[in-house]
DNA sequence: CCCTGATTCGC
DNA sequence: GCGAATCAGG
């Protein structure tokens, strides 16, 4: 694949809003990580300030915040999910109610964890691939955070697709 | 091991 | 100019 004009163009705007190298080469299709990294270099397109996994340019911003959720007992494990994502989040802190899986839809206070907002092409053995969004618009991506051993949705997702929010009954 | 960007160098 | 291989790092 060569570098058409569009090609370029979308490369610079995905590198100026911060996604890594292999997010834009997914994005663009044909080429690998190392071949948009090199482009970018070619075209002396300010890189990241440091090399490593961080991405310096795109700063952690959350996502709509969880509300405080009021003392719902029991069990509430917190967890830290690291990631490197280009614009969206680096770094979130999710909490996920256990109690509230009898009424998963209806409690307001468990959060959605971030999405990397993964396109298909870049979905790996490893990423969750819960769809997100309406495939036929453009904001449609996939979950894209680890998923635990050959799973294919991350434990958030695996949760929900196992038990579909509504038929939830109390055993006894 | 996963990932990140940086550099080199044969093509 | 291109990008795989390699390096350096988190």
């Amino acid at each position: 694949m060569n570098w058409t004009d569009e090609r370029v163009e979308k490369l610079k705007k995905l590198w100026s809003e911060g996604l890594s190298a292999s997010q834009i080469a997914a994005q663009l299709g044909g080429v690998s990580r190392n071949a948009v990294i090199g482009k970018v270099h070619r075209l002396s397109l300010p890189g990241r300030a440091k090399a490593g996994g961080t991405t310096t340019a795109a700063r952690p911003k959350r996502t709509t915040s969880a509300p405080r959720a009021p003392n719902y007992a029991a069990r509430v494990t917190t967890r830290t999910v690291t990631r490197t994502a280009g614009a969206t989040v680096l770094k979130e802190e999710i909490e996920v109610d256990l109690v509230a899986d009898q009424d998963l839809e209806l409690a307001p206070n468990v959060v959605v964890p971030m999405s990397r907002r993964l396109g298909l092409t870049e979905l790996s053995e490893r990423t969750c691939k819960w769809p997100i969004g309406d495939p036929l618009k453009e904001e449609f991506h996939f979950c894209g955070n680890d998923s635990p051993e050959s799973s294919p949705y991350c434990s958030y997702h695996t949760r929900l697709a196992y038990q579909p929010s509504g038929e939830r009954r109390r055993m006894r």
